[in-house]
DNA sequence: CTAAATGCAAACTATTTGCAACGAT
DNA sequence: ATCGTTGCAAATAGTTTGCATTTAG
């Protein structure tokens, strides 16, 4: 564990908003200025390979890493935000139905966000 | 709605397997052999942005597209293989949790899939 | 001393974009 | 005639890779 796996750890850990590499990488120059992105990226397969951070892909836009506290995802179907959630645990049913273990479940609702239902709201148009 | 927006959406939903962007090109270079790859790219987004077909985004793989009749997904930790599975709807539940309307949502299992198990078995390398 | 981790830049993959040409109202 | 759609190629974004160098045990 080297000094920028542990602070990569930390970063993507302490943080609610699960992080882009690129933001990552910008909090990790603020503590070791000459790191270099390829390190991000290492690390971060490292970790999440070894189980210790999640990684969440929403489309159209870059990966992103979280804490492995269990929680769900809003995504906004127009801007593409994320929100956190923190729904029923569905670990028990999920293993029940399926028979067998699992290693974790990503759960993502697609909605519309209430900034994006305000603009929808006031300009009627690019309704699908 | 052209035709290659209907022989798009025909390729999505009469397959059962979450094709790529990449591979609807192919299949629809079958039918129509002139036709580029921006075309399949942004009628794909078109159908997508209509809620018509459905988007999966795994990571480390390209995104797919799905047919829209409910179904979950497996993802194999190790491969990225996708594997479609019926799980109990959680629709109403969720609407009940959340307290407000959503469009769909998207469960993503991880787990380690039966070849890839096979494989750690033989050889006990390369474990976290 | 050795093996693993890093930095850099180039490579790669998936996707989007700009724009001219086309095609269907 | 007009407006959306297409084809092409170039651009972009995100991520990975190869390799020489550094670092840590």
């Amino acid at each position: 564990m080297t000094k920028y796996e542990k602070q990569i750890y930390e970063i993507v850990n302490s943080s609610q908003s699960h992080l882009t590499a690129e933001q990552v990488f910008s909090e990790l120059k603020k503590v070791y200025p000459a790191v270099s992105q390829a390190t991000v990226y290492n690390n971060l397969n490292k970790l999440y390979g070894a189980g210790r951070i999640r990684r969440v892909s929403v489309e159209g836009s870059p990966d992103r890493y979280d804490r492995t506290v269990k929680h769900d995802h809003l995504v906004c179907r127009r801007c593409g935000r994320l929100t956190d959630v923190c729904l029923e645990d569905l670990t028990d049913s999920l293993k029940r139905q399926l028979g067998g273990e699992f290693f974790s479940y990503d759960l993502k609702i697609f909605y519309i966000c209430p900034e994006c239902r305000e603009k929808e709201a006031q300009n009627p148009a690019r309704q699908q």
